[in-house]
DNA sequence: AAACCTTTCGAAAACGTTTTCGTGTTGAAA
DNA sequence: TTTCAACACGAAAACGTTTTCGAAAGGTTT
């Protein structure tokens, strides 16, 4: 086994100081073209690499972003975590992950975890529980310590640092208007309960269009699920008894459930009803028929988070620089599930 | 901005050596209960908490796992980090992710990168290219400096390591048996091209069970896909000019796009041809029809990986235990794309 | 010959820990 | 009073770097 060479073995081997040997690989005019070339040739036989962690403590930061959310087995996510992924490596810098499973305790301790000394930054997206109980004390802190954050998606007002967003309430509303001027009146809209953010957000876009055009909205038309395990009642509900002719999801998942159980009580998507949802992931580009559905474009929001919390890592001093919140663009993108 | 507070400014505010703040903080027995609880509540008061770094490179041990995939836009590899980061917590290990995307060299930076005492350990599933070239100095040369590295389900019999599959020959086979018990003999085959090395076993299960029922093997029943963007034609013409009653894809996404050509084709699935494919993932679960397939258990693979990983190295020294080869079970789940 | 540069290198500090070992003080035993 | 153990604490090394500063040696200028 051969363990990794030091700057010390290469210098007791060679006969010379730890400083001779660091300074000749790092090609320094001190060190006379002798000693130089000799000690490269070593270094280089014996496959010096220098030890991450030593720098890491001597220089004050690890080129090391840390990334919190809260799954990974989720579509959008993935994206997101490639985005980052992408622009991270374009800049030296490796990504650590971790998972708060939706879980407000798991999200604190891996942060602070991570806060000491592991990482330079973080990029964050809030689990379902902290923004349940908005208690971002923890967040608050690392900031507080000089460590810049930058959340995605999930975001919160109450606390200050960059953000990377869609507009969802926007994105929704043109989903909306989209199937208004397809000819429907009596959308009905399958959302989540109304602490999650982009939810909540969606679901107020989903009423701007109806009253822009004024529609009036009907809270039967509104099915709001908290867990989707036992959601198709209320879907059923909805699809066959207050008989909507199209429908507006706030997610992958109630789209294609509502699909099926539309196929379940023998309406054809998109004949007898149209549906769109929101996200373009595996399920809406695999289902049959095929989702219309709100691109998010997670690469895009993964590539501009990293990039924003690179730039503020690599600036240093410069802190007066405010704060932006920073809007991804979306599309919607029309497949089999709606008609016009 | 509350900078992070070290021991050695603790210790300057209480007038006291920094060993003392230390072995106070570790509750040693050196130190008097009255210094040893000033210094406590200080740390408290401060919040103060150890530097990883600083430990990394003192412990010479990061607790921290490095994972190589290929993607992570891919479900089952997201499934699979999240087993592996399942065990990493339980046992207080952090884990750092980076892709390959399926490029030789990037797999190669990236684990270097990450040796060089970033992390503690590899699990890792090799990329497209590197079963290719069948180069593995990389990994080989690691494992030589002593880092436990384990592999899971795209691996190479040419590193001895720690590894993690499924019997993904006995997995296809089960699944072309179904198919056979079925009734169907005319079974088309859709793969990838042989370097892959999970479609090659797949695709030898596949010939295993018809020669197993003395069902002669068709080549013009076998197509193998190099690149899944134009991939149509191919499966076309299995669909419609060879034919076959049944199909057997070794993956989600040759699985849904042969329902869809069927589909195109006025086939109905599975009334007029069954289909089962390979991996339990979104497509599988949320087409239309869902999608009979083989269970990989990603989570269970992640966990175990992990498990193997620490236990390696939390064994240290006893470094003569053989490598072990684990498989992980697999399940055949019908669906509604096979009738029986 | 004295003063001064240049060249080439090494010692040491620093990053933040933990741990070993040494040392001074106290109280009790001889 | 002397001796010795127990107690409480500090100094220093170690992990692997980089960098500042000092210094020796040699050459060049007056």
């Amino acid at each position: 086994m051969r363990k990794k060479v030091t700057l010390k073995q290469i210098a007791k081997e060679l006969d010379v100081s730890i400083s001779t040997v660091s300074k000749s690989l790092r090609d320094s005019h001190e060190i006379s073209e002798d000693t130089r070339l000799k000690v490269q040739a070593f270094a280089k036989l014996y496959n010096y690499k220098p030890n991450n962690i030593a720098l890491s403590l001597k220089n004050k930061r690890t080129k090391t972003i840390g990334i919190i959310i809260p799954e990974i087995v989720h579509h959008f996510f993935a994206t997101v975590i490639s985005g980052i992924e992408q622009v991270a490596n374009e800049n030296g810098y490796n990504v650590i992950v971790c998972l708060s499973d939706e879980s407000f305790d798991k999200e604190v301790i891996n942060m602070e975890l991570l806060a000491n000394g592991s990482t330079d930054g973080f990029i964050m997206s809030l689990s379902k529980e902290t923004q349940q109980k908005k208690d971002f004390h923890h967040i608050q802190e690392i900031i507080s310590q000089g460590m810049p954050v930058v959340m995605f998606d999930r975001i919160t007002n109450d606390v200050f640092c960059d953000k990377v967003i869609i507009d969802d309430q926007e994105a929704a509303s043109n989903a909306v208007q989209f199937l208004i001027n397809s000819g429907f009146n009596k959308i009905g809209l399958i959302t989540t309960v109304d602490y999650v953010s982009v939810g909540k957000l969606r679901t107020d876009g989903y009423k701007k269009a109806l009253l822009a055009n004024n529609i009036q909205i009907n809270e039967d038309l509104i099915v709001k699920i908290e867990d989707i395990d036992n959601c198709s009642v209320k879907i059923e509900n909805l699809i066959k008894n207050i008989k909507c002719d199209a429908i507006f999801a706030v997610n992958e998942l109630f789209a294609v459930t509502a699909i099926k159980i539309a196929a379940k009580n023998n309406l054809k998507v998109p004949d007898d009803i149209s549906i769109i949802g929101f996200t373009d992931g595996i399920i809406s580009q695999f289902s049959t028929p095929s989702i219309s559905t709100v691109s998010q474009n997670g690469i895009k929001m993964g590539r501009k988070a990293a990039q924003m919390l690179i730039d503020r890592l690599e600036l240093e001093d410069e802190e007066d620089e405010q704060y932006k919140t920073e809007i991804i663009e979306t599309n919607l993108i029309i497949r089999e599930s709606t008609k016009s």
